[in-house]
DNA sequence: TTGCAGGGGTCAA
DNA sequence: TTGACCCCTGCA
């Protein structure tokens, strides 16, 4: 599967912090799963080559995984709001928001917290490995991520096992209310933000932070504005405000997950 | 080798 | 608002 697109740069789109399961090959390629299917994903100017991919599996998945129909020369004109911003686009230029699945997204970002990214990749790995399926791809395994009732079976002490702590209560916890349907995926799609918002800080182990990044990357709530350490500090420094995530969602709006990832990726990795 | 600080937070007091 | 929390890594 070849795509002409702009604005999409694979490591962009797999390092800015919001996904843990993309690893980068020798070549530069990026091989990842999503929804039971392993493909690579290399790209040269406007071109993205998906391998593994059928014409199918494009329009039934990938093509609203990688928020291939979104414009982004749009939202990158609409977020341009001063040379901060300026520098953070054309740093991260290829940025897209993954369209990820729910179940995956709170687990991982519940792991995420007071973590580091490698740390976090090798939980969630872990995981997979305990509790997902195999898949084979070129020549090597791969596993899915496990469903609610799969994690919802595990104990807290499999859990702890795999290196994720105090966390471990909470995804268990997370997992339990999944899988018997008291809180959904359809049923916070459903609601705006706000109301949304709400109803996942109630999940125990939930925070803020972890809330904002569920929404904004499972659910498409783009105006969300999620506040880490790494957002705290480049808004105290270059736009002089310690309330990060109001000022954040007061000044980009309904584009502020879009201004929120060229910040972080920027101030994390422009080491300049 | 050992010790310690700190890492994409959250809970409970 | 603050301390505790689980585990791992990097660095004296």
């Amino acid at each position: 599967m070849i795509l002409k697109i702009k604005d999409f740069v694979p490591e962009h789109t797999f390092e800015c912090g919001q996904c843990f399961r993309w690893e980068r090959e020798p070549d530069g390629s990026y091989i990842g799963i999503a929804n039971s299917q392993v493909v690579r994903i290399s790209s040269n100017a406007d071109t993205v080559t998906i391998d593994g991919c059928t014409d199918t599996d494009f329009e039934l998945f990938w093509r609203k995984y990688l928020d291939i129909d979104r414009d982004y020369s749009h939202i990158k004109a609409s977020v341009n709001v001063n040379e901060t911003m300026n520098k953070a686009i054309k740093f991260g230029s290829g940025i897209r928001i993954l369209r990820q699945d729910f179940f995956e997204a709170l687990i991982s970002f519940i792991i995420s917290q007071r973590s580091s990214i490698p740390k976090i990749k090798s939980c969630v790995d872990k995981l997979c490995r305990l509790a997902g399926e195999q898949i084979c791809f070129d020549g090597k395994n791969y596993y899915t991520f496990p469903d609610a009732y799969k994690v919802a079976a595990l104990s807290e002490e499999e859990l702890r096992a795999l290196g994720v702590g105090y966390r471990a209560p909470y995804i268990l916890k997370a997992a339990q209310e999944v899988a018997n349907g008291s809180i959904s995926k359809e049923e916070l799609e459903k609601l705006d933000t706000a109301s949304a918002r709400e109803r996942l800080l109630r999940l125990y182990g939930v925070g803020d932070k972890v809330c904002d990044c569920v929404l904004l990357f499972s659910l498409g709530k783009y105006d969300l504005f999620p506040s880490d350490v790494w957002i705290k500090r480049v808004m105290e420094e270059e736009f002089k405000t310690k309330s990060a995530k109001h000022s954040g969602e007061n000044l980009f709006g309904t584009y502020s997950g879009f201004a929120q990832q060229y910040l972080f990726y920027w101030r994390k990795y422009n080491n300049a």
